[in-house]
DNA sequence: TACATTTATGACTTAAAGTCAATGACTTTA
DNA sequence: TAAAGTCATTGACTTTAAGTCATAAATGTA
């Protein structure tokens, strides 16, 4: 890699690190791309070289931390389903937890105007889905699940749930720990969610 | 009531509706209190009469349809729990789908941001919860409901459910029909759900 | 060294939210 | 019934912040 792309990396690793922190803090509507800007030291302009428009910054809030998740479940190879799934639901809190209300409110508020993405920006819930339908997808080869509801529909029934918490948790104001949420939600709820659509024999 | 009063009541209703009208059109993002003012013929100004915020308007929008349905539950006294949140769940997507994407978008944005709702005003979020709760409340008097855990949060988990349900309505850009999507989730999901919380004997 | 390409800049344009002092229609009261 | 008082309404104005673009600087290439 040559020295002009690794500083354009490192800029741009600098706007959404400011952006993590000044968003986490004030929330997303209370912080100008000014503030963003000036805090990490880069002039207004810049963040529009690798931003379209200010919303799109939040998606790389967390990219990094998701990634690695995405890649671990994808090594499960031995594990069935439900750890995976489990482990997923965990993940996926713990990445709330250290992200903040704030900036999961604004995930939440992209997640709800799909349309206004820019074109293959993998958005957060793009993400989601793919990492849900390929849990299911093993889960259907393997003969676990019956494969007559398709995965797609069943990676949303899922997402709504993961989505649901992640909603109920920034409207409770953060008082609760997402993990005891998890052991509630995603064994006893997921399961009993499942339980239609798993292969009897 | 007086001759001003029920002017100022026209007028705010004025506003209201082409608020609705204009927002179902376009999205909350893409309306400006200017086109919603010139569209119904009164000034800027007057929006804010009536208005703390351009945001506020939205929880005003649906209000007299969701008013009628807290009435007509609240009237059920006979009836019990589960067919009370099956109706519930109905009424509550039928005023989705009434409303339209874009307002429901408006809405769960707004849930998100609880704290900056002006005070003693009644957000739609609110009125579930207090539905919610009323509903289950019965059920614990009546003794179909343990009442180990509190009412409030079960509240929390239905409200999850119905804005998982709203959210991925929106996501789904509308493509099912909610009625199919009550009928799974609202007998299914909704009994599965509670489970673990219904009094055995 | 000279030319091309990419990254960074910040003053500027544009759009829209929100304010407020002035107006006059309606209501009260003496 | 006319003067005093109240309240809904107005729209020009202020303010704030998003987004643009011509230019400059730094780096890469021949």
């Amino acid at each position: 890699m040559n020295k002009r792309r690794q500083a354009a990396e490192e800029t741009k690793k600098k706007i959404v690190d400011a952006a993590e922190k000044l968003i986490a803090e004030k929330g997303f509507d209370n912080v100008s791309v000014d503030d963003i800007t000036s805090f990490c030291g880069v002039a207004k302009g810049t963040f529009y070289v690798y931003f379209k428009r200010k919303e799109d910054v939040v998606q790389d809030i967390g990219y990094a931390y998701f990634s690695a998740v995405g890649e671990e479940i994808l090594a499960m190879k031995e594990s069935g389903m439900a750890e995976k799934l489990r482990r997923y639901s965990e993940k996926f809190m713990h990445g709330v937890q250290r992200c903040g209300i704030r900036i999961c409110r604004q995930w939440i508020k992209n997640v709800l105007d799909p349309a206004d993405l820019p074109e293959n920006y993998p958005s957060k819930y793009e993400f989601d889905v793919a990492m849900l339908e390929n849990i299911l997808q093993d889960a259907v080869e393997v003969g676990q699940l019956s494969g007559e509801t398709p995965v797609e529909t069943l990676a949303h029934l899922l997402i709504s749930q993961l989505y649901g918490m992640m909603t109920c948790w920034c409207m409770s104001g953060g008082t609760f720990e997402p993990k005891d949420w998890v052991g509630r939600f995603a064994d006893e709820q997921t399961e009993r969610l499942f339980a239609p659509y798993i292969k009897k024999n």
